[in-house]
DNA sequence: TATACCGTTACGTTGCGTGACCGTTG
DNA sequence: ACAACGGTCACGCAACGTAACGGTAT
């Protein structure tokens, strides 16, 4: 008569398992338009565009819960609203995509750079302004300090639940590294690519900055200060600052052996100051 | 010393609950690095660039297990080939989002149109070439129709599982609208924006078409029709080929009464016809 | 001593997938 | 009579959330 779909050419029209629309009748969210007297679901292809509407709501997170309580609340006023939210909804999670997509790539760069030849080599670069949120890591640390890093995160970088920072390392003074206390870490930073409020972040300044490299585990961190530090001698450079260190590969190797950890530091030419 | 932290601490630096970190352990996905004598977790700051990339990965719809597969084997070629991957489902699933988006959009002119004064005018407009899938609607329907039609939409969108089709209806040739029988439907249509294999497809063809709308159920589709026919009858024209019937509003009513119906239908100046 | 942690155990949730078992249709 | 449907249980799942209960750190 009025082309009336069983349930499996339904489910097979739209892609889906009958057991869904088995669900979906249960929880009454969407139910066949006739039942047969032998309780068979009969389904019009007239709701196809209702139900591929369902679909899309499922497919962008929407429980079906709220998709009956939007249901039982019918208007073209309602609707309108959900769809107009659900396409900024879908603005939001497109950015997110694509920030992710940017922490993939970053960390595929720092995979590759693991394992180039670079690692050998001790150079200076010449680094841009960085912007940082910075934790205390003393004896006293608290959870206030972890509380307040993850909340400055979140207003820094206006995402609403978490960013999946690659940056993230710990910083050591200039002086705990010219008195050899090289495990005297004092904060922990994560690294905000488009800060709001610069003012309340610290600022990695640009500049000049040695960087190597360290691989095996934190044993071997000392040995590569002292490379650095007897790199600035020959180069007549000066310490600044801090020292950066960040992992490059924790991710990608079964023992501590492969683990590479990046070292930079802010140097001066010496020489500038001596002529002062 | 190192500045291990406590699970509460760890969980709110990475905006995760405290659970999630028991389950992880529990499920040997991600486990701290320490545990005291009195059986307290304890996390260094130093696993939190792997958290991250965890919760990354999870978000990006990856299973515990999916995650832990690679983590049994991990190199730098395994979680290079990941990262490369990941990025390319990142990019499918923008795409998805932004049709979505597009549907959405659709959905809303619709509703839009379906409130609009240009409900009760019967106007000529004038068409692109669209491209449909057609299902057959006879009482021999079959389920292989149904597979089919699912079956060619994936094919022609090239979507892997699902498009979120807005613009789907029926058809009614214009010998059954001539004879009067206008619940004869002969064919399902669903639209496809932007076809691989054109040939394949039925061709709404370019051109001047008909088009007003129906308010109501489908009793009054046949007033409507005739409305048409008056219309065409007025201004010399001539139908042609199918009627095209898609409801507007189905999402955003609660009763039959405020449905709307678009039909659009190929007209051609009889005049045209006349001279040759 | 109080309270804010920690641990383990255990049950609930969502949205189905996957049978089992039995009736129905063609 | 047969396969290929349909129906209703019913159990299982992932990835936690949310207590409940008792120990621990400060």
């Amino acid at each position: 008569m009025k082309s009336l779909l069983t349930i499996k050419e339904f489910a097979m029209l739209h892609n889906v398992n009958t057991r869904t629309l088995h669900y979906y009748d249960e929880v009454n969210v969407f139910s066949p338009t006739e039942t047969g007297a032998n309780d068979y679901r009969y389904y019009s292809y007239l709701q196809s565009p209702e139900f591929e509407m369902i679909l899309a709501f499922r497919e962008l997170g929407m429980s079906i819960n709220e998709i009956k309580q939007y249901q039982s609340n019918r208007s073209n006023g309602t609707f309108s609203l959900l769809l107009k939210s659900k396409q900024s909804e879908v603005d939001d999670k497109i950015r997110q995509l694509k920030q992710i997509k940017a922490v993939l790539k970053e960390k595929e760069d720092q995979l590759n750079l693991a394992n180039s030849e670079r690692l050998h080599e001790i150079e200076i670069v010449s680094l841009k302004d960085e912007y940082l949120i910075l934790t205390k890591m003393y004896e006293d640390y608290h959870q206030k300090d972890a509380y307040n890093m993850i909340q400055q995160i979140e207003q820094q970088s206006g995402e609403t639940k978490r960013l999946f920072n690659t940056s993230y390392g710990s910083m050591l003074s200039e002086k705990n590294i010219m008195m050899g206390n090289f495990e005297d870490y004092e904060y922990l930073f994560a690294k905000i690519k488009n800060p709001k409020f610069k003012k309340k972040l610290f600022l990695k300044p640009k500049g000049d900055y040695i960087r190597t490299y360290c691989k095996g585990d934190w044993g071997n961190i000392p040995k590569t200060y002292h490379k650095i530090l007897d790199f600035a001698k020959e180069h007549n450079l000066r310490l600044a600052g801090y020292a950066y260190e960040q992992g490059l590969n924790e991710m990608a190797i079964s023992s501590m052996e492969e683990y590479v950890t990046q070292i930079t530091i802010k140097c001066d030419k010496a020489d500038f100051y001596a002529l002062i």
